[in-house]
DNA sequence: GTGGATGCAAAGACTTTGCAGCATC
DNA sequence: GATGCTGCAAAGTCTTTGCATCCAC
């Protein structure tokens, strides 16, 4: 399921990938801003970036209960917004009632093939289609500020045959 | 679950356009299931049709307040979900909290630019998209049941110096 | 020491649901 | 007249907020 020909993975800097460098730009943030590094503030970081996938709100109010120091969902909620306003994490919505969010990718902008029946949710990105879009815009006299694109479906794993899997009820 | 969105409901004749047409389909579709067409049915679909925009559920609560016969929320929300079965109605996510629908349109699949300060929506189909989409899909052996493409940004007349007017603040 | 941060619980916003009475077919 | 429908209010879910207490700087 790895890189197909299109496909532009971006190689960029790897040293700026690593959590410790993302740690450093939330930290650098709260003290531009005068605000306080508290416990719990690393323990939401410290919690998104353990691994770099999408999360729910809630979701992480749940991983955070288990945790040392504890976290209350008030502060979950108002860390997400701290790390959205530096650009850490954003706010995608895959048209569920909750909140998903992910680690923006240092690598830059990506779209995401989600699987309807696992909810694996695959990222990609590809620059003819960025430049279409942008074609598209220019048509319109539009000014792009930023686009999301969500493809919904079976994963190929999904799409294999097991099309009625009993365990796994369709989301959505 | 029901009929999903791969089956063509509504082989494409261009005279289904017409609300009377749309609205036949939604009596058609209750038949079969051995619904029944209600005052409340009639009134919500009516409201739909009136224009052919997207709205919100709460704004459509809200319309229905003051017509004949008054509609209560629970059954907007419920006769949007008939209406969401039958294909006639989509649920949109702008990324707000509240639900956007829109009518959909007997001439198939499009897009939306988005203009983030006066909310206007702009629709638009575009093939070469579509089938880049396609391709990429195939790269991942991804089965594509629908998407949802969203362009954020500034429209034409509001990306025209107008930047800071301060009558409208920015969504989001 | 102090201003910002936390946790709790309450409030908000939107949506769903249980139930008794009602209306369509 | 039976079965499905409606309205109401209550419950559910996720998110935000007010406030007294706490703690990082």
């Amino acid at each position: 399921m790895r890189p197909s020909p299109d496909i532009d993975l971006r190689p960029g800097i790897q040293e700026e990938n690593s959590p410790e460098a993302q740690k450093a730009i939330f930290l650098d943030y709260l003290m531009r801003q005068g605000l306080k590094l508290t416990r719990q503030r690393k323990a939401v970081v410290d919690e998104i970036f353990s691994d770099n996938g999408h999360f729910e709100a809630e979701e992480l109010v749940e991983r955070l209960k288990r945790r040392s120091p504890r976290v209350s969902r008030a502060t979950v909620y108002r860390t997400l917004e701290l790390l959205k306003e530096c650009q850490l994490v954003e706010k995608l919505d895959f048209g569920t009632q909750r909140s998903f969010y992910e680690r923006v990718s240092p690598d830059g902008h990506h779209d995401h093939l989600i699987c309807t029946r696992c909810g694996n949710v695959i990222e990609f990105h590809n620059e003819r289609l960025e430049a279409l879009q942008r074609e598209i815009c220019g048509n319109f006299g539009f000014q792009e500020s930023y686009h999301s694109l969500r493809i919904f479906g079976l994963c190929s794993k999904c799409g294999q045959g097991s099309e009625s899997d009993p365990d796994l009820p369709p989301i959505d």
